[in-house]
DNA sequence: TGCCAGGCCCTCTTTAGGGCCTT
């Protein structure tokens, strides 16, 4: 069965080495490329949300007051997604506060991550720009709720992650673009993603 | 004190620089 885990963090800014945190997470769980699942919350981790951030994503320090900390949310991501393969816009973001948080309450984060702008610049070279809303847009996928709140992100990301399958299907000619294939494509070189998708179409035929 | 992300990718490149993308 093909299952993934679209995840989605909002934080205090960019960089976990220099101090931010996270402050939501949401994560949207995918079987053969419908949704089944969606784990979402806020977490309060004990610091200041700069007020550009709060401009940016809506959230305030009020709405963390009663939120459950951040080792609580983040233990029941690590239990909902399970050794699920994750899947992220610009995914070297959210694999950093993954690897953060759940490293301050030891636990484990080896799952594999497919990031969704890595594939999106191989396949859509054309699109205008590969911002998240950008692609939506340019694929005429639905607006699934406020930008820059974690689960409208994460329920755009898992449409987008669809129309990839779809257009790997359609257009690429792949049967089964699961996840080890999103990997593969979205490590080779640009100059190498038409022969890799040549590959998997003849090992389709 | 002053500084402060980092991986990917393009190009007027490779002995480098800068834009994109995430919050």
């Amino acid at each position: 069965m093909t299952r993934l885990a679209v995840i989605d963090f909002e934080t205090t800014g960019i960089s976990p080495g220099q101090g931010d945190r996270a402050t939501e997470v949401a994560i949207v769980l995918l079987e053969q490329g419908r949704v089944v699942d969606r784990y979402q919350s806020l977490m309060n981790a004990g610091v200041r949300i700069p007020s550009f951030i709060t401009q940016l994503t809506g959230i305030t320090n009020a709405m963390l007051t009663d939120a459950p900390s951040a080792a609580q949310a983040m233990a029941e991501a690590s239990r909902f997604v399970g050794d699920t393969p994750l899947v992220a816009h610009n995914a070297a973001f959210d694999r950093k506060f993954w690897q953060a948080e759940l490293a301050r309450i030891d636990l484990p984060a080896t799952q594999p991550f497919v990031c969704t702008l890595l594939l999106s610049r191989r396949l859509y070279p054309q699109a205008p720009n590969h911002k998240l809303g950008s692609l939506v847009d340019y694929h005429r996928l639905p607006r699934t709720g406020q930008a820059h709140r974690a689960l409208a992100d994460a329920e755009m990301a898992a449409h987008l992650l669809g129309q990839i399958q779809h257009d790997l299907r359609q257009r690429w000619g792949v049967a089964t673009p699961h996840s080890a294939l999103l990997m593969d494509l979205q490590r080779c070189s640009k100059a190498a993603v038409d022969k890799l998708l040549a590959q998997h179409r003849s090992l389709a035929a």
